[in-house]
DNA sequence: AACATTCTTGGAATTATTACAAAGTTAGTA
DNA sequence: TACTAACTTTGTAATAATTCCAAGAATGTT
């Protein structure tokens, strides 16, 4: 049965600090305003709805810091991208629970959902899995709901 | 388990004909030739594969026309997009049992897979679910004898 | 054959992303 | 504190995939 995740918790600056930190990245303003966002907003942001989010706060910010921040964040595995939308990646936290994801086609929100039991363990022959998405289309409650 | 799909057949000429006039399209030379690209070839190729290896066979082949037709036969049903690789979007045959995909980060290739059982039918609280995409990503057999 | 519809074509425009080089910042060390 | 090296940010330019658009070509129907 597909459910909606339950809601993590929040992430406070300095744990965020920390994360970048341990993973051998500097934690500049710019990367924690980045890897908060992602973090913290439930919305798997992409990388445009970061940049116009965080000039509100930071107006010099360039584009280009946002995508090398979340390369950076990428690379050392503290987030991951999501190929939902082809031509927009998104972005989550990594280091989260196995889950899939929901795309809703009329308001394009995602959801976290649980992820079906069977898939993540798969073993293969001669496959070596590194990584496992799974992406549920359709349509969510609150659109559902609309005439 | 994950394994690999048994090999589909491949589809005629008339066959991809037939298809693509029961969808209420006009067959022409072109439409046929991106489905059949699509359909036979157990590549999963990019609009730009498609580009590049029909202008062989059709030198005045447009790429618009290749973008047309693709939009055409995924609104028809008969193409399904897969969003594997973000911002490089690959084509499948739509009418074919539920299977995964598996995509080798050396080589680039695309392996049609097995689906764990269960999976498609998932029904959901308020969701209401039309596909269900499931990638995996890793290293290929033949990548990882290399060294 | 005339006409309406559908399809193809090429070029321009958009959008997301990457490349690059210069300027700024930080951590470590003396 | 001053110096140095490494890392980061920034803005602009370049790419790459895709879409938009308008004119011409092909098709099906009468």
């Amino acid at each position: 049965m597909l459910t909606i995740m339950p809601e993590q918790r929040r992430f406070s600056d300095s744990e965020l600090t920390n994360m970048i930190h341990s993973a051998g990245l500097r934690p500049s303003i710019q990367r924690i305003a980045v890897f908060s966002l992602v973090a913290n907003s439930r919305k798997h942001p992409s990388a445009d709805e970061i940049f116009s989010e965080l000039t509100k706060t930071y107006p010099s910010l360039s584009r280009t810091t946002v995508y090398n921040s979340l390369h950076a964040l990428v690379d050392a595995g503290l987030v991951r991208g999501l190929e939902i939308e082809c031509g927009n990646r998104h972005y989550d936290l990594a280091p989260q629970p196995p889950h899939s994801h929901f795309i809703c086609r009329k308001c394009g929100k995602i959801f976290d959902m649980t992820i079906p039991s069977g898939i993540s363990a798969a073993a293969s022959p001669g496959f070596c899995v590194d990584s496992v998405d799974v992406y549920f289309k359709g349509v969510c409650p609150v659109c559902s709901k609309e005439v």
